[in-house]
DNA sequence: TATGAATGAGTATTCATTCAT
DNA sequence: AATGAATGAATACTCATTCAT
């Protein structure tokens, strides 16, 4: 169709720069969250991506532009994690301990979004402000966790008039925790922090879940 | 002989390095725990306490030293806190919610400690290391919580076997979370973050507690 | 093809790394020669060379690794000086006296050397143990010199068994005293320091080698 | 005479302060001889001595008139040490090798002279030519030497028209440059700069001094 | 497009010097 | 007379950002 060297070297150039972005990108967020935003440095992120600074500024604006997209791609990639999960098929208190599993899994598993949830509280959370669509991206775990709550409340395994969004944040209050602040409980509470630990702590955490929506006993067999 | 002059005997307005340096220290908590570690400056300290750089040097080190002094004031500020907290002379299940209240009020009225505790685990917890003495610090509230615990089960209000440092650690959890990253869910989920909404969580906290603790009902009703 | 503008071909005038390296070393060397280590400024040598601090540490590193750099460069300077030297055709009297009158011109025109020997010597010489090819440098210079005294010795104009390094020492004593000292002499012994108080001096140091070196008079006339 | 109790307090006090004195300026000989005038720290001086900042200021003003006193301090040890000197009662050529020998041990046993002159001669002689009596002090050297020539001449055995001052200057070259370069020599041609090794040195400088001195033989055999 | 070279504006830290008692 | 407390003015060093090619 068109001649054959820029039909060539055009879509080349535009995925180089879109592979040079994603490098980019993905060291920010590793940087940012290892060291906090005034603790990232502009060459760190150059160097762990192999690209120069001035491509950085080109790419992304200045630090504050790039610290932001780094902390909507940690939303980004819980978002594609939850995809994964499937609560609809599952039984109402499965639905809700494997909510929970994942929940702690993924904490465990990508430490940028905990750090960067840190970072950017500290800061006051003024730039998650500015990242418009960033209220939108969790919607999808939120709904299908208020069918979840509704079903198990029609079928009478869990209390009725339980907020989603106010559950959901229980449930991320017990998983965050543990892992946010793993350093000075392991300094402070001498806790082991290994496997087995983090494994009863799986357990307990879906045992509060679901203790938390069982119906009230007093209400039954008083 | 004379007069109230107070020559010798009030403490002195200046050149008490005494006060100095709780200046130094009060204001060194607030920055660091603003600002976070990197993002902290010396000359913003000066200046908030009034002192000059040189003395803070002279007193306290270098920034790392001075960092690892506001943590560990963080952490005496909780001490001092709980002294207040008489667990011992109260029912099981009250002590538990005069737990969780405090937790949750302490969190709240000192933003410091939170921030200190993101702070320092954000930085892999080096410095909480450091600090020796450190988990002597809330030794007190864990013999507290551990008798609290041992009465509820002889009671027959609460489980057995509860381990106490995996119990505060779950308390904690509920409470932390919810202050800690206030910004980002205020934002994500438009939590309105308001008085009649940590009412709320207060009440679901102290929930949780109990639930968590209660003796399994199918375990006594057959 | 294109007339001789000289575009790419000649060295740029500014963005030269190489250029703007010796420059610093340049300036480095003078402001360390004219202060000494403590005294030396980071920022004068920045307005000396014309190159902005940061660029000086990311040539040379810290001040201490600058400082080094600038005393290796004295010594390449003074093993350059030596290049022109060329002892082995001359007599071996008039090398002797060749030499004597070599060094004292080059102490007296490079004030450089002088100066940051004397630095490094009062700091104890910590830096100059780090520069690992410098005992080489000289080395040129004593082939030479051990070549001549042989030379003398076989033509029974010299004793023979000197060592070129003691008498090296010996030549570079004559000639540093007068330069290094220059000041406190004029005050303490109002010497007038000018050229032919200079002029003598290095008649008199060739004397003081000469005849250092003749056979033993008492020796042969018994 | 006096009443007992200021009679006794007075001296007591004014011997307190000269021995402050005193203190302070030995801590400071050996503060500025060791680090230089730039390197030199107050605060150092201070904790050498024992004796607080404030009566340093105090007694000696600032810290380039401390500096001047550890100068002349310096000199006025090195007129002390003369004392011991006595050329007259010796054969011409032993009183030369006296000298030698003196100059030799001297400079070895008080290093901080050559610090302080290799100090003061970096900073262009600008302080010595402040201390009005400095060029006082040698006096006595240089009218015994010049006795010990005349004699000599007189004797036959030296040559005659020799100028004290630029032979004394002759002597301090070769007993001066060893000492005060000892760590460079040491590390670029490998010097033992043990006691052997100076002690051939000091045979060396005698020797140099003696033919320096000796009748041209060509004038008289010839 | 891409990058090595360059820098202005900070930031931690030090040091000579003075104050208040 | 004596000193612990205090600081203004540097000084070494860093970092986000831009320039020139």
């Amino acid at each position: 169709m068109s001649p054959a060297t820029p039909a060539k070297s055009r879509p080349l150039r535009k995925r180089d720069a879109e592979r040079s972005k994603r490098a980019i990108l993905e060291a920010a967020l590793v940087e940012f969250s290892e060291h906090g935003h005034a603790g990232a440095r502009i060459d760190s992120i150059a160097e762990r991506s192999g690209i120069s600074k001035p491509m950085i500024y080109s790419y992304f604006g200045d630090k504050d532009d790039l610290y932001a997209a780094a902390l909507r791609e940690a939303y980004v990639q819980i978002r594609e994690g939850e995809r994964d999960l499937d609560l609809d098929n599952l039984a109402p208190e499965d639905a809700i301990r494997a909510l929970v599993s994942f929940t702690l899994g993924h904490f465990r598993s990508k430490p940028w979004f905990i750090s960067m949830l840190n970072t950017e509280n500290l800061r006051g959370g003024t730039t998650v402000r500015k990242i418009s669509d960033v209220s939108a991206i969790q919607s999808r775990l939120l709904v299908q966790l208020r069918e979840v709550l509704q079903r198990g409340a029609e079928e009478g395994v869990f209390r009725s008039g339980i907020d989603p969004v106010d559950f959901y944040i229980t449930i991320a209050s017990i998983c965050y925790f543990p892992i946010s602040n793993m350093h000075t409980l392991r300094t402070v509470f001498k806790c082991p922090m290994d496997e087995t630990w983090m494994e009863q702590r799986r357990i307990d955490a879906e045992e509060i879940a679901i203790r938390f929506l069982r119906p009230d006993p007093g209400g039954r067999d008083g």
